[in-house]
DNA sequence: ATGTCC
């Protein structure tokens, strides 16, 4: 695809339009600047963009997020917006890692009076936390309170000790989705969950230590907690195995029951069902549960990095305060403005987090004045950004942001031990320290291989575009990872 | 993303 297929609707937004390809139901709009739109053109996700809006009963526009890559089915990066009742869901564009996310935790702690305790740091939270992904939990679950968790979310772990009642004040839908259904996830996606909560996964999760560098928004960043010069912790994961089984099992469900509903999916990984129909109930029902689990899997990380810093930082660990915890992978029924009508709609959000403007319902009351924050992590190890949602992006992006930067080199392409290995030692270079449950078994590696960074380019671009505003920047300093 | 894809 060129430029030249591409209609420009504003120095940030760029249309592929439906006539573009038979069977368009909307136009892409791919919000990208100068810099990223050819990158993006010219890889594997501006095709599957282009197939995504091909499922049935979608309005509006199928969004782009200038960090989309390729995934499966559904690029990872988008938002596709279906109209109740007479759409469809697909789970291929909500992901096989339901709610992966982030928590991010803020503190009153001064980088430069624990600089010594970084690698301490570094060693204890690998230590404490399981990695990779066949990586099992310290906490055994009987299958019933894998369930409570599925129903519950972040609000089991305050049950367990686990969680302040500020972390929950302060996640996106207070950790816990209503209507989860825990009898519609499989027997095999619930032992999975059993064995998994408190753990990490591999892939591109990550728990990192970073600092404050610098703030934009002074306001913004009193309400959040941050403050240039103190520490904060970032937890990137989500529901692990659990989630996984559940979008398989149902994507394979629908590929089954579509045909009685006469739909033809566009893909076989974007089966979809009429959002109407006892299937795409159970789906739902089975994702909010994937969800929750997700929430609590954060929350329960986020107590585990409060007792390592209880541990190395002689009882710091209370003086690390939920800034905010957001899902990059989930799908929500909200109410969005779409050429000009008022209407209920199933949001698709792929590799997007939510991003509602100022005033918006459904905004953590802390910071529903301001609009919901906007957590951007780098790819590990990388820049990574706070941002707060604009008003504007209710109806640019059905109010719906970035999740971080996209990778120039997916993990699943760098999938080489030695190429792993590379991408560590590059960050140990500048000065991060890299705990990895793959590091040191091979220095086989050229050297040289390494992500391009292209966070700046993208938070550039959502600034831009008017969907978020910066609010500060966060340097890391140390990353743990599968 | 993942009891990891041929």
């Amino acid at each position: 695809m060129h430029r030249t297929d591409l209609t420009r609707i504003d120095d940030f937004t760029w249309e592929v339009p439906e006539s573009f390809r038979e069977g368009m139901r909307v136009p892409v709009r791919i919000i990208a600047n100068e810099e990223l739109i050819d990158d993006i053109l010219a890889g594997e996700a501006c095709e599957q963009a282009i197939q995504t809006a091909m499922l049935p009963g979608l309005v509006g526009h199928l969004v782009v997020m200038p960090d989309v890559y390729s995934g499966q089915g559904a690029p990872v990066g988008i938002v596709a917006v279906s109209k109740w009742p007479v759409g469809a869901i697909a789970p291929g564009a909500i992901g096989h890692d339901i709610n992966t996310g982030v928590r991010l935790l803020g503190s009153n702690i001064r980088v430069d009076q624990v600089e010594d305790a970084f690698d301490d740091l570094a060693d204890r939270l690998q230590e404490r936390i399981p990695c990779g992904v066949d990586a099992e939990g310290s906490i055994q679950l009987a299958k019933s309170e894998v369930d409570h968790v599925a129903q519950s979310g972040a609000q089991w772990a305050l049950r367990k000790d686990m969680a302040q009642q500020d972390d929950l004040v302060r996640a996106e839908e207070g950790g816990r989705l209503n209507e989860a259904e825990p009898s519609k996830v499989s027997d095999v996606a619930q032992s999975l969950g059993a064995q998994q909560l408190g753990t990490l996964g591999g892939g591109e999760h990550f728990i990192e230590i970073l600092a404050v560098e610098e703030v934009f928004n002074r306001a913004a960043a009193l309400t959040m907690g941050l403050k240039e010069g103190t520490l904060v912790a970032q937890i990137h994961c989500g529901s692990r195995g659990y989630g996984r089984q559940v979008c398989a099992d149902y994507i394979e469900r629908f590929q089954e029951v579509g045909h009685d509903y006469d739909i033809t999916p566009p893909n076989p990984n974007l089966a979809c069902v009429p959002l109407e129909s006892s299937e795409a109930e159970d789906y739902m029902g089975a994702m909010r549960a994937a969800a929750n689990y997700a929430y609590a899997n954060r929350q329960v990380l986020a107590h585990r990095v409060r007792e390592v810093f209880d541990d190395v930082l002689d009882g710091m660990g209370d003086r690390l305060k939920t800034v905010y915890d957001v899902a990059h992978n989930l799908g929500q029924i909200e109410m969005h403005q779409v050429e000009g009508k008022h209407m209920r709609c199933y949001v698709h959000r792929k590799g997007a987090a939510r991003a509602f403007g100022p005033g918006t319902p459904g905004i953590s009351l802390p910071y529903r004045a301001l609009g919901q924050p906007v957590l951007v992590p780098g790819s590990m190890g990388e820049t990574s950004w706070v941002m707060l949602a604009t008003r504007n992006a209710m109806q640019k992006s059905f109010g719906s942001a970035c999740h971080g930067a996209g990778r120039t080199m997916s993990r699943h392409e760098a999938n080489h031990q030695a190429d792993e290995v590379a991408l560590d030692e590059s960050l140990e270079e500048k000065g991060i320290r890299v705990r990895s449950s793959s590091s040191g078994e091979s220095s086989a590696s050229t050297g040289g291989v390494q992500l391009k960074e292209n966070i700046d380019a993208v938070v550039e671009t959502v600034a831009g575009a008017d969907l978020a505003s910066k609010v500060a920047r966060l340097k890391p300093l140390a990353v743990v990872h599968g």
